[in-house]
RNA sequence: GGGCGCUUAGCUCAGUUGGUUCAGAGCACUUGGUUUACACCCAAGGGGUCGGGGGUUCGAAUCCCUCAGCGCCCACCA
């Protein structure tokens, strides 16, 4: 054994990650035992470890690591992310800087920039995780860009679109100027920004008073083609069939009537502009108004922004207030907060805009994830409050913009055969694409050359969704031995942020594709937050570097402490001193071990009463604390079971336990004891190796030469045995007086080495471990006048039991003596309290008889505690 | 604008069906303790009219109403 006095938590954890890689416990195959498969969710390949990762990581490595003690087939596929719109970015901002612009790129070469980026930076945020201790399954990582996962991804497209589920529609969508991509409507933050309303004087024709509209975008009056009015607007009545004058465009428009028109609201005037915004695109289609699109992809404005052109739209917004209220029909300038929608990734601001997407029709699809979460709950959300945004969104659930204008990812395999954007084939190869194509168009001429792919990608989600599936290949090959045995998995970890990002999407995947669903329990953690409350970001800089943490305290201690702060579905307040607070533990226990270890056994000494008793109570202990852990667990109360762990080993195994069986110093410990304690501990580092997977592995190596399949990491979670519940009582009864004379010598003053007298009335086995109070509590001996008729000295209650200490004038006669004045006029004060309640006819005659028993217990209580203190005056 | 949730000790949070073990835990704090595993420690202790107000009940942290503050989700008011 090492003699250092503090754990290393550096020097081991790498060792031992090692020993369990090379002798493969991580590795999973199907066999006859139950499967216990939790999918990791695929960290972007690009992205580095943050908290949140930490915090989701640590709590699968507990699940999987307890599960695999626990006698199951333990599997958790690990893998990444491709991430299109994100690593996309990330790839163009790099080769600008190397002085390449993405657009005098082909497709091809631009993908072998992001895979050399892929292939220097997709494996770094695995590794982080090995740091961690993560006991993922490292064979079975998967990419979801892998030729497998994308072939999954493409037979799915085709298939539901052959189902009649995926459509291409020229719809209006949120457009990321930035990256220069729609987006899905759950990309879209909205953020309350402020701005101005802009009241615009328009000239009406054959009148002199203008309209006055209010917008919040002067800039797109190039695209107005209608101004609109209520129908029933009295103020207008004049008005209907005219014409007005677009200001600075010079274009005349016609006043129409529609009753989307909020009469309250601004002017009550409203000017349409079809090409960029939904509600003027519905607008313009009930009235059959054109369309004037201004923007360039970059939301630079076109040729119909005459001299505005190729000027940015916000420089365009100022701009044009300033001509316009050099023209003097800028009337009126207000502040106006409204909600602006923003890219997730980009933070761009986003374009509406209108162009030809393909969308998959999700309103039958979703209709068995909807049963599995809220009737069956075959699915169930912890903490189940999820349940209520998870039903709102599927009840309103729109179809899925599942294109984005990007390279890096999946391209659809859709297949143009002529310039006429309706004639295109979908199919699974460029081959069957030319035969579908050929048949279709009655040419059977066409060549593959003729064909043109569709230039889109598909959004990442479009193939994570389909991750619990496609990672066990149960896509292509529906029925092979892994998905069979490994779906549905277990648990799934992830935040509540991508709840219908991805989670919604992969239930729905599940029963659509494997009429199944793909996990029994979604664990969403909080988000990490720091001290302040404030979201950790790389903005604010509050982000502890999660590697360093572990470097400082040690994986083991991270991640305890990240479980002592994280009640599932609450954000987390993140602070340094909890991994502090996991280091001392894992001191603690290291200390243990020297402890236990650094005694000299003696065989022929035989075991004290003390040592006997109190190893019996441990045994039961541990068995209570046992259920309590695995009641946790099972209700993904992860911190409870840590901290009900927690307290096990630091309050009942090493402050009572290991004191009680303590030898006294220089003396050797008997040989029976020894043994017993190390089964103890051992069965101790059981219940912490999923919390501490290092730390337990390193001691329990230590104790015994052990064979690989007598690893801690294979071991075998204790099963619950029956156990003495009267026995802890009893136990705690002891620790009670103990306490109580611990309490006394402090309220007296006495030293703790000073030996005490205990004299109790009535007899010695009365007293709860007799000889560990004797022990614990520094008594000479317990000695037990049959009937004192003169108290000698100070006075306790404890347990319903009552002690005399002998004080021999030892303190101070005239401060005890105010002391106890004072604690007899607050019992009597508690007394008269209680009489009130037992006096009232009501309470007496409506409380069940338990209730009123109590009360009468407080009552004779605090009869028998007066008693004892006006004793201890008199005796004073 | 609609919906959901939260508010308990200095901090972070538990409190299942109203009543025994209901006012708790961990940390922090205060006091005392250094030859004796661990000061990353030991022992003892002090902290809260359970966000405010009202109601139901013999009895409310718990149920109802109301007000205030905070958070989240959804939504096309220019």
């Amino acid at each position: 054994m090492s003699i250092s006095s503090k754990f290393e938590a550096s020097t081991v954890e790498q060792k031992w990650y090692d020993y369990w890689l090379a002798n493969k416990y991580f590795a999973s195959k199907p066999d006859d035992r139950p499967a216990y498969s939790i999918v990791i969710p695929p960290p972007n390949v690009t992205g580095i470890l943050h908290m949140g990762h930490m915090l989701n990581v640590s709590l699968q490595d507990i699940l999987i690591r307890r599960a695999r003690m626990q006698g199951f087939n333990a599997c958790w596929v690990p893998g990444t992310d491709h991430a299109s719109i994100a690593t996309e970015a990330k790839v163009v901002a790099r080769l600008k800087e190397q002085g390449i612009d993405k657009n005098d790129l082909t497709r091809e070469e631009f993908l072998g920039h992001a895979w050399d980026w892929t292939e220097e930076y997709g494996g770094l945020i695995l590794k982080q995780l090995q740091k961690l201790g993560a006991s993922c399954d490292w064979d079975r990582t998967k990419f979801t860009l892998d030729d497998d996962m994308s072939a999954s991804v493409i037979q799915v497209f085709v298939d539901l679109f052959n189902k009649g589920l995926v459509y291409r529609g020229y719809r209006m969508v949120n457009w990321d100027p930035e990256a220069q991509t729609t987006l899905s409507d759950e990309e879209v933050i909205y953020e309350e920004k402020p701005g101005f309303l802009y009241h615009i004087a328009y000239e009406v024709e054959g009148e002199t008073k203008p309209l006055v509209i209010a917008t919040t975008r002067p800039e797109t009056i190039f695209g107005d083609t209608a101004i609109c009015i209520h129908p029933e607007d009295e103020r207008f009545q004049h008005l209907k069939g005219k014409k007005v004058k677009v200001p600075v465009a010079n274009r005349w428009i016609p006043i129409i009537e529609d009753d989307y028109v909020d009469i309250e609201f601004g002017t009550g005037c409203l000017k349409v502009t079809p090409a960029h915004d939904i509600n003027d695109k519905a607008i313009g289609e009930r009235h059959n108004l054109d369309v004037i699109d201004i923007f360039n992809a970059d939301a630079t404005l076109n040729a119909h922004g005459l001299h505005y052109e190729s000027q940015d739209r916000f420089v365009v917004r100022k701009a044009i207030a300033k001509e316009l209220e050099d023209l003097g029909v800028l009337l009126k300038k207000e502040d106006y907060t409204h909600k602006v929608g923003t890219s997730e990734r980009t933070k761009a601001v986003i374009e509406p805009r209108l162009s030809d997407q393909w969308f998959l029709k999700m309103e039958q699809l979703a209709e068995p994830a909807i049963k599995a979460v809220l009737e069956s709950e075959e699915v169930a959300l912890v903490p189940a409050k999820f349940k209520n945004t998870y039903r709102h969104w599927m009840e309103n659930i729109r179809d899925w913009n599942i294109s984005r204008q990007l390279w890096w990812g999946q391209q659809i395999p859709a297949y143009y055969y002529s310039n006429n954007p309706e004639d295109f084939v979908v199919a699974t190869t460029p081959e069957q694409a030319l035969e579908l194509a050929q048949t279709k168009s009655g040419n059977p001429d066409l060549m593959s050359s003729d064909l043109r792919q569709d230039n889109d990608v598909l959004d990442t989600w479009f193939s994570s969704w389909l991750w619990p599936i496609s990672v066990f290949d149960g896509i292509r090959n529906p029925d092979n031995e892994e998905i069979n045995y490994y779906y549905p998995t277990r648990d799934l970890v992830t935040g509540p942020d991508i709840l219908f990002f991805w989670v919604a999407r992969m239930i729905i995947s599940g029963y659509e594709f494997r009429n199944e669903k793909p996990f029994s329990k979604v664990y969403l953690t909080g988000l990490v937050r720091d001290k302040q409350g404030r979201k950790m970001s790389k903005q604010l800089g509050n982000s502890p570097d999660a590697l360093k943490l572990i470097e400082d305290f040690g994986a083991d201690a991270v991640r305890v402490g990240l479980m002592l702060s994280s009640a599932a579905g609450n954000d987390l307040l993140f602070d340094e001193s909890l991994c502090q607070q996991g280091k001392n533990f894992s001191n603690k226990i290291w200390n243990a071990y020297r402890l236990i270890e650094g005694w000299e056994v003696d065989e022929n000494r035989s075991q004290s009463v003390v040592s006997k008793e109190a190893i019996h109570w441990y045994a039961q202990k541990f068995q209570q604390s046992l259920e309590l852990i695995n009641d946790h667990f099972d209700k993904y109360r992860i911190s409870d079971a840590m901290m009900t762990s927690y307290k096990l080993i630091w309050d009942d195994f090493c402050s009572w336990l290991l004191e009680a069986i303590k030898p006294a110093y220089g003396d050797p410990i008997d040989g029976q004891t020894y043994r017993e304690v190390r089964v103890l501990f051992e069965e101790n580092l059981k219940l912490l190796h999923p919390f501490m997977p290092f730390l337990t592995e390193e001691l329990w190596q230590d104790m015994d030469t052990r064979s690989v399949e007598e690893a801690l990491i294979v071991s075998t979670w204790p099963e619950v045995q029956s156990y003495d519940e009267k026995l802890i009582n009893r136990f705690e009864e002891a620790t009670g007086v103990i306490g109580g004379i611990r309490n006394f010598r402090k309220e007296k003053e006495l030293g703790f080495k000073e030996v005490l007298a205990l004299q109790v009335i009535g007899s010695t086995e009365a007293i709860p471990f007799e000889s560990l109070v004797q022990k614990m509590g520094q008594l000479s001996s317990v000695s037990y006048p049959e009937a004192i008729s003169e108290q000698t000295g100070g006075a306790f209650r404890a347990n319903g039991l009552e002690f005399f200490i002998p004080l021999e004038g030892k303190i101070d006669v005239e401060k005890e003596r105010l002391k106890l004045q004072e604690e007899l006029k607050y019992a009597n004060g508690f007394l008269m309290s209680v009489q009130k309640k037992l006096a009232n006819e009501r309470f007496v005659s409506n409380a069940p008889e338990q209730v009123l028993a109590n009360e009468r217990k407080k009552e004779a209580d605090a009869l028998e505690k007066i008693e004892v203190i006006e004793k201890s005056l008199a005796a004073l």
